[in-house]
DNA sequence: GCGATATTGAACTATTTAGTTCTTTATCGG
DNA sequence: CCGATAAAGAACTAAATAGTTCAATATCGC
């Protein structure tokens, strides 16, 4: 069997994913791959094809990681979950700002045309479980509309993230947008 | 006085922005700007400090001609200047989509802190423009308060921008999102 | 413990990068 | 038209880059 590797691909992406998050895909080196994943390029080569497949890999990763956090899937379905989603949806954990995948659609010129899809999937994903809850409410609007711009709002609020503003701001926003989906 | 130099500054920004509006600041090379701006290295390097100091000059060359286009500043004040700023603020020339400052907002973590400052006084001043013209509006909601949703739902959209989509389905959420803030 | 097998680490390669330097060239004032 | 001056062009540099190769090494089945 020969000599077992001593990282598995879910630990190397685990660790790989805020270096991309934060620099993107252009800006990330090998070496800061292999630093911040404890493994060397000869590792990541037999796991990964290349540095597109590795961020690909990494974006999948996290998009199911996201996935996993179900903040759309709770019952009972409505208004509570977007607000959720939206207030805690996009994350704050030090280098890790916004969204993943929102920063990524900044870099489709230059990603492999696999990353362009995953995130539209995802969007699409996304979208349909916003509508699912907005239908629960019964509004007079179409719920896939409101959904829609629910989704541009969230993705906003994401690469708004990349500045540095107080939480309390970026939530009472949300708070506003509540209100006025509320009454549509 | 020597021989006199076959460029303008502004022939020089005018012809960078759409690189860097595309690629970002880290994937543009020296080479494609040369390519693009028709200008050598020792052109650029005379006019401009170096990359950093080329794309703060694009940052602030491309802000200044967006606030020339003056949608929130045409009399009289009033949802409709606000409706017109979200459909046609985010560009759709071929290359140019969506908005360099909300692109760049992703490469905050490479770029020279003075981008930092040019973006985010551009969007104090998009603010206070929006919400002048909320205020006449006299809606129940703080207009400050508005002005912040709809600031972030337009930097939603300028990213969405980054995927094919088709225009039709944009301005038809445009509207949606302004029913919903006209009954505010 | 031994040999087959797979991983690891480090040295290596070829290319691209931002930035510099130096020669050539064009213009203007006198 | 000539000499000072400034720009243009091209050659150059040093560092960083993604990706490869290959010897050293660790493990497992026997």
């Amino acid at each position: 069997m020969g000599r077992p590797k001593n990282f598995s691909r879910e630990e190397v992406l685990e660790k790989a994913v805020p270096v991309f998050w934060k620099h993107g895909f252009a800006d990330t080196s090998l070496q800061e791959l292999e630093r911040a994943t404890g493994v060397n390029k000869s590792g990541l080569y037999t796991e990964f094809r290349d540095k597109e497949d590795l961020f690909v890999a990494c974006l999948r990763h996290y998009l199911e990681s996201q996935e996993k956090r179900g903040f759309l899937t709770r019952e009972p379905f409505g208004w509570k979950n977007v607000e959720t989603f939206l207030k805690i949806g996009p994350l704050n954990k030090g280098e890790q700002q916004g969204c993943f995948s929102v920063n990524s659609m900044r870099e489709f010129a230059i990603l492999p045309s696999e990353a362009y899809g995953v995130v539209t999937e995802n969007r699409a994903l996304l979208q349909r479980l916003l509508a699912m809850n907005i239908e629960a409410e019964k509004p007079r609007m179409a719920p896939s509309a409101i959904a829609e711009m629910v989704l541009s709002f969230f993705s906003g609020l994401c690469i708004e993230r990349n500045l540095k503003s107080g939480k309390t701001s970026s939530t009472r926003k949300i708070e506003n947008f509540m209100a006025a989906l509320r009454s549509l």
